[in-house]
DNA sequence: ACCACTCCTGTACGTTCGTACTAGTACATG
DNA sequence: CATGTACTAGTACGAACGTACAGGAGTGGT
């Protein structure tokens, strides 16, 4: 996959390495030693990439928060086609858990940004670009409040390993867009 | 605090311990030297009281979780006396994050939960009694759909380190109860 | 007094970890 | 072709880890 000489490519697949362990060992359970072993690369290319574990872990959230923006604007282009804003979204939130891995890296990043204060910027753009996109139907409280309840969703259905109640979570999301009567 | 013969209390002292660092290390990060040393324990007696680093963590998550229990029995009494139900629980929200420790090993815990099955009944306990409670207020949909904006609002007041917008959640729990038009 | 038993603690073993480092390899440049 | 630079790969080291265990210490029954 990655050439002898293609720097470029292998740190991207370290990257990818990283991405795709993180939801089955946790922010907090990689090693450069697994990371190394899964991207098909020897120990020492991990270190001589990332100055630190901190900085592969940090590299590889980033990874995951930049392609969690691009299918933001999957989304956007939905919302735009559909004709009711809460069942789109609803599917679309079901659709996302689809990728489990990916939900839960998203999750892992929420929570390792508690401790870590650089990743907080990171934790961020999942929850602003949702609430940016809501924002065009709703004013920003309801946009917010929309979020929170499909992350709660999520979370739920993440922990519990358990398909998302789709229907309840858009007759929910339509209650919380509407405007107050 | 405990004295030397008190098995009792040095089990007790020990899954506080662990409790307390849970919100620093998260539940990955626990060590037996680390629970031991804040326990002022020796190293032998947490390898004594607990058959595994595993046993110990479930032992202090299900303690944190029959604590939230214990404050989910409050919470009810103070639904009972409150006069709005969605102001109520919004407020009440914002009380429980003060404790942001005991916020945060709840998260802990249903991240835990996902790649540990033995978990998953004790990440249910602050769901389920959650929803039961609304459940006296709202039909079994808009309960669990009031507990999945909190949770969310919880998690992101957690990952940015902010405080609670009390209102808006209140505003945001109101839209959830209210029967469907 | 003695014994049986539970409770307690310090130490040791083998493993895994992050990271550093050295020697070697390819490639661009002159 | 020489040479310097960027990359590769294997190895090594000290630290921290989970766990096991041997023996000391207290306690209650007889």
């Amino acid at each position: 996959m990655t050439g002898r000489r293609d720097p470029e490519g292998r740190r991207r697949a370290i990257i990818e390495a990283a991405c795709a362990l993180i939801p089955e060992v946790g922010v907090g359970g990689l090693t450069h030693r697994a990371v190394a072993a899964r991207a098909g690369v020897p120990l020492g290319a991990t270190t001589y990439y990332f100055t630190s574990l901190d900085d592969l872990s940090q590299a590889a959230l980033a990874y995951a928060a930049r392609s969690a923006a691009e299918s933001l604007r999957a989304w956007r282009r939905s919302l735009r086609a559909g004709d009711d804003v809460a069942d789109t979204m609803a599917a679309l939130t079901e659709e996302y858990l689809a990728d489990r891995g990916r939900a839960l890296t998203e999750t892992e990043l929420y929570l390792a940004a508690v401790r870590r204060p650089e990743l907080r910027p990171l934790a961020r753009t999942w929850f602003d670009g949702l609430v940016g996109l809501l924002s065009e139907y709703a004013d920003p409280a309801a946009a917010k409040a929309a979020v929170f309840l499909i992350d709660g969703a999520l979370l739920r259905a993440l922990s519990d390993q358990q398909p998302l109640d789709t229907a309840g979570l858009a007759t929910a999301l339509r209650a919380v867009l509407r405007p107050a009567p």
